[in-house]
DNA sequence: GAATCGATGTATCGAACCGATACATCATGT
DNA sequence: ACATGATGTATCGGTTCGATACATCGATTC
């Protein structure tokens, strides 16, 4: 199936769990979803929607009144498709959040998972953001060594890209090690005490995050 | 050509300017140069070189010594390629350098560029480096609407997935303001003094960087 | 009121690209 | 002797992208 529709397919379960909604708007949900990483093309969102519907995890609906302002006469229009979630895409979707293997920490996985996180048991979140931090783990060591072997015979620019990738890097670590305690925190503290019920807020990522929003 | 590839040639071009390389190396080096990104694969290093040795910018030797270490017998070799960049290839490296439109400061772009700052010229590195600002500046501006339109109905981890993404955007302007400042002092402060000769150094980025590593 | 425009919307095609694999040599270990 | 793994060149099938065609709608403008 290829990584990237193996990615978006979850996005695509997710998004559509809540509410049925159109390729248009779904793929500008997806889009701002996963926000920084690369967006998804038409090319292969329309594909994708097929397959799903084709393997039955999605319906298509002709008629939505989501948005259409006065529902008014139109007669020979060529209308939205709306696409809703079947029983067996709900199931569908509940499987692989559960997954927790290299599909879920992969670069192309975590992000759609992690947006997930909300609708998945807090067992399975922590063992993503471990997978998923020592996975840049390793991607910091070789990277370190790499430069070190290198290091005399680089100019200044290569020196100054390569530090800042590793500081990148190194930020995401960090980024994971304050959510891994803050999950433990949650998960831990007393066994027997408000075993968080149902889904679950996150448990107040760790994050400098000075709010500079009003509202 | 495709943005990739394009990418891909620049890479190629700079990396063989200096020494002659096979493609198993040159992989190697390609990949660890852009580091952070996404990795380039056979399947489009190996055409694209044959590519650039139809357009004439790069030359295949075959027997080549560079880390043969006894350089022993092995007669029925099938030796490695080395690739060579041709008078053409330096003129075509030379050029690309020069670029300062989208096709320098995009995602794909930007970081081969960045790499090859050194055999730039200063007014081509401002350039881009301010393509590049505003560029991400954009980005910025969208996803803060996007994200201040739906705030609403988020759940608490995908805020914090948009939150965390935001943030290294930003991240990223902030390191592009201290190279640009940095680039800026070093090219006016005083017209007739010291003009930088030569390539030259990256002049001394302002980012807070504590060295962490013990080497 | 028609004409232009940009946003919304579905859909597909060719080209670009990736991931896996085949194949071959060599050093090393057992 | 045989396996294992690093190095090395090369290609193929299938996935994915970027561009485009096409159509409806609301708003603006003359």
């Amino acid at each position: 199936m290829g990584k990237r529709a193996e990615a978006l397919e979850l996005a695509v379960l997710g998004l559509l769990h809540d509410a049925p909604l159109h390729g248009y708007e779904l793929r500008k949900r997806v889009n701002s979803l996963l926000g920084w990483g690369r967006a998804f093309s038409y090319g292969t969102l329309y594909p994708t929607l097929k397959a799903m519907v084709r393997l039955n995890y999605l319906a298509e609906d002709e008629p939505v009144d989501t948005m259409v302002p006065p529902a008014s006469h139109r007669s020979g229009r060529r209308g939205r498709i709306a696409y809703r979630l079947t029983p067996e895409g709900k199931e569908r979707f509940a499987e692989l959040l559960t997954q927790t293997g290299p599909s879920a920490w992969d670069d192309e996985h975590f992000g759609v998972h992690f947006a997930f996180f909300g609708r998945a048991d807090a067992d399975t979140r922590l063992r993503i953001l471990i997978g998923r931090r020592s996975r840049l783990q390793e991607k910091l060591d070789q990277f370190r060594t790499s430069l070190s072997r290198t290091r005399e015979r680089l100019d200044a620019y290569t020196v100054e890209l390569q530090r800042h990738g590793l500081e990148s890097v190194e930020r995401e670590v960090k980024w994971l090690d304050g959510l891994i305690s803050a999950e433990q925190r949650s998960m831990d503290p007393s066994p027997g005490a408000t075993p968080t019920p149902g889904a679950g807020q996150p448990p107040a990522p760790v994050t400098g995050n000075e709010g500079e929003n009003g509202r």
